[in-house]
DNA sequence: GCCGTTTTCGGCCCGACTGTTTTCAGTCG
């Protein structure tokens, strides 16, 4: 039996590759290096297992491996290590690894003090050099001086604590952040105008940190009030044109300041992402250009560099249409502006309902119930301008009831619904149930019950540990029941606390395809699941979904916005999401 | 070592800042 290996575990053997090349002769590899960094990237980047794609027999299709790296992959998963790799790390001084770690040290300032100083041990390496530079040694080898020795130290410190390695925000989180700091900013009368950039405006389920852009005649003043921010713990760097600095918590602000006839190459910049960046460069300068947050520069002539007050022209004069920021991940946008091929996005004032609410109905579920009346949220939906709702409550507890409590409970709740409900007023109200797909795929309540009810969303809420042939076995068995329509939060994933659990996608999106499921893109901030490359990949083979909040009290029905966030992620249109239907369309998908 | 709508050969993003320099190397995004 062949060895597992993770994705980190090979985006990491490949980074130090890129390290030892980069140490034994960086101009001569300088390609190569470049080559094994991107490979390291993608893959860690990657949704999917790389060894699953080596089992598909898919390696060469994989982005930034090529026929090389996939001689030395496809040895790795058959015995276990590389020779070539092997030779290659042994000439780099094992306790350099550690090192690279820690922000600040690169494989030069690693290898350096690691052989200056004899260092050999990788597991007490750190401590070695934290020593080392209180003892005030660091400072007298050429090239270092005191002020990098405490660089160094502090460069320690911060990684020892954590400071560095804390969870990236999630987009509540990051959203309040970023208000905090622009209200402080807002005081300095000399911005012109101010927006956040990153991560953040391209609206990534997790944010590392908050990015900034300012134009302005006098950057000096703009920065000085930036440094001067009262919740910061240290100014990382500060320059004529950018500052970085580290608040509490941990997190990184950084800011770029320029006039204001820059502005759209340097929203364009600051946006990224990086790969998109790298690729709209390389596509630039084959055309004649070269790109950078300052504008474009014509390479034939002598020409002065030609500056865009807004992204949009900037894009047009490179023959390309407007890219969204949501899609800017090097997954083809480029190419399909060229070719006026870009999807247009759907908008969250294209959504008419939400079809994912726990109201407090009492019935006695087996998970948490909601906080707010069932009219309540009607009437906030009434407010939301939808034309529909569901109330999808967990399922009775099967545990506390008798099946004929339980089919009882649901009689009852089908009543209150048309009586009470339905009939005050205009929105149109789904009677539906949220139901747990058991171990053996069965859905938790007696099948008399589904008379009581429209439709209902299946999920999974045990057993998160089945591999993988039999956690989609279990799915499909769930939504097999013909009034199974939506698979909710599909993979299960927590953001910062928990995984997925094991899915074989490929054959689910089959399956949801052919018997006209839908899929769920949850709203709700720590899970935003279907996450938005495998939304991509479903929406690719024409599968539909719902973007439901999964509401337990009024306000969560806020949270619409991030949902539609990751269905743009996906490059999904008003067509992907069955709930921007007018509610006669809907009515008819929710019988078929 | 990877990659392809001017290429299967000949390219490979661009600039900021810091610390140690006296013109640059290293790191970062």
């Amino acid at each position: 039996m062949a060895q597992k290996f993770s994705n980190a575990d090979i985006a990491n053997l490949l980074r130090n590759i890129a390290v030892a090349y980069t140490l034994k002769d960086e101009k001569k590899h300088r390609f190569q290096i470049i080559a094994y960094q991107n490979a390291s990237e993608a893959i860690s980047h990657s949704t999917i297992e790389l060894q699953d794609v080596y089992r598909d027999k898919n390696l060469e299709d994989f982005p930034g491996i090529g026929s090389s790296i996939k001689k030395y992959l496809e040895e790795l998963f058959e015995k276990g290590s590389v020779k070539h790799f092997n030779s290659l790390l042994e000439t780099v001084p094992k306790a350099v690894f550690p090192l690279l770690d820690v922000p600040s040290f690169g494989p030069k300032k690693a290898e350096r003090l690691v052989t200056h100083f004899h260092l050999s041990n990788p597991k007490t390496v750190l401590e070695d050099i934290e020593n080392l530079a209180k003892n005030g040694q660091i400072a007298e080898i050429p090239g270092f001086g005191a002020k990098s020795e405490q660089d160094i130290l502090r460069a320690l410190n911060e990684y020892k604590r954590g400071t560095n390695k804390s969870d990236r925000m999630i987009l509540p989180y990051a959203y309040a952040l970023s208000q905090t700091i622009l209200e402080y900013m807002s005081k300095c009368p000399e911005i012109i105008e101010i927006q956040p950039l990153g991560s953040l405006r391209r609206m990534v389920s997790t944010i590392g940190d908050i990015d900034l852009a300012v134009t302005t005649h006098t950057s000096e003043k703009v920065l000085d009030h930036f440094v001067s921010y009262p919740g910061v713990e240290r100014v990382i760097e500060r320059g004529p044109t950018t500052a970085a600095i580290l608040v509490s918590g941990g997190k990184h602000i950084d800011i770029l300041v320029l006039p204001p006839e820059s502005f759209g190459s340097m929203l364009q910049h600051f946006t990224g992402s990086k790969f998109h960046n790298v690729t709209l460069r390389e596509y630039s300068l084959k055309k004649g250009y070269s790109l950078s947050e300052r504008g474009i520069k014509l390479l034939k002539e002598d020409s002065k560099m030609k500056t865009f007050t807004d992204e949009k022209s900037f894009y047009n004069f490179l023959g390309l249409d407007y890219i969204p920021p949501e899609i800017r991940e090097d997954q083809g946008e480029i190419e399909a502006a060229k070719t006026h091929t870009l999807p247009n996005l759907v908008e969250l004032s294209d959504i008419k309902g939400d079809l994912h609410i726990h109201s407090n109905y009492p019935i006695e579920p087996s998970h948490d119930m909601g906080q707010d009346t069932m009219i309540a949220h009607v009437k906030k939906a009434e407010e939301l301008g939808y034309a529909y709702i569901g109330f999808s409550e967990h399922n009775p507890s099967v545990m506390n009831h008798t099946p004929e409590q339980v089919i009882e409970i649901l009689k009852r709740r089908q009543e209150f619904i048309e009586q009470k409900i339905k009939s005050k007023f205009n929105v149109r109200v789904f009677n539906l149930l949220e139901l747990d797909i058991l171990v053996d795929g069965s859905l938790a309540i007696p099948d008399k019950t589904f008379d009581y009810l429209d439709a209902v969303i299946v999920s999974i809420h045990s057993s998160f540990s089945l591999d993988k042939k039999k956690m989609t076995e279990r799915i499909i068995k769930g939504l097999s029941h013909p009034k199974a329509k939506i698979f909710a939060h599909p993979t299960g994933r927590l953001i910062n606390k928990r995984q997925g659990y094991q899915v074989d996608w490929e054959v689910l999106f089959d399956f949801v395809k052919t018997n006209n499921k839908a899929l769920e893109i949850n709203s709700w901030p720590t899970r935003l699941d279907l996450p938005d490359v495998l939304v991509k990949q479903a929406r690719d083979r024409g599968i539909k979904f719902v973007v439901n909040t999964d509401s337990h009290a009024l306000e969560h029905m806020d949270n619409m916005f991030y949902g539609v966030s990751v269905a743009r992620r996906g490059w999904c249109e008003k067509k992907d999401i069955l709930n921007t239907y007018p509610v006669t369309k809907l009515e008819n998908w929710i019988q078929e």
